[in-house]
DNA sequence: GCCAACGTTGGC
DNA sequence: GCCAACGTTGGC
């Protein structure tokens, strides 16, 4: 039997970069992440081919908009050791980088983006971490039953496998 | 713009 | 190792 799929939501706020710019570019990087937490679920949980809710964050109003695909291993976020970019960290050493990135592929646009307080309303999604007041992680994790649901709901056909 | 909820840094 | 000060995230 295949190894059980993970899934995921991945934050992003819309002013830098946003689903409509993923469905046009197709493949990037996701990278930028600066906190280990986040960190480690890029590094050792993720694994190629799981699925991903992109979520914009900082946006009215923030949401579910998207479905996209881990496209990639875990590679070094080299925006870690360009002085240039908000993202260096001089900590981070190229022959052992301290910051992660992955590649994602566009999978699908929401019909219906399914927002923060319709799944904070919502009780199929009891528990859900994005729901939770006060949390702010980047990346986390999506229950396979929440994520079908979140699908159904943002008015896709068909679930992404 | 405010501020709650963190996470990080650095003095001790 | 403690913890105060500071910085960031991100909803509101």
């Amino acid at each position: 039997m295949a190894k059980k799929k993970h899934y995921w939501l991945m934050k992003s706020e819309p002013d830098a970069y946003s689903i409509d710019d993923l469905e046009r570019d197709g493949r990037e990087p996701w990278n930028g992440i600066r906190n280990y937490q986040a960190r480690n679920f890029l590094r050792d949980d993720m694994k190629e081919g799981d699925l991903a809710f992109f979520y914009h964050s900082n946006a009215k109003p923030p949401g579910i908009v998207g479905v996209m695909k881990i496209d990639s291993g875990p590679e070094p976020d080299r925006l870690a050791f360009d002085e240039n970019s908000a993202y260096f960290d001089p900590k981070s050493d190229p022959e052992d980088p301290r910051w992660i990135q992955r590649q994602v592929r566009f999978v699908a646009k929401l019909p219906e983006m399914v927002t923060l307080e319709e799944m904070k309303r919502d009780e199929n999604l009891e528990g859900m971490l994005v729901t939770r007041r006060g949390q702010r992680l980047s990346i986390q994790p999506v229950d396979a039953n929440h994520f079908r649901y979140l699908c159904k709901r943002g008015g896709l056909k068909t679930i992404p496998s």
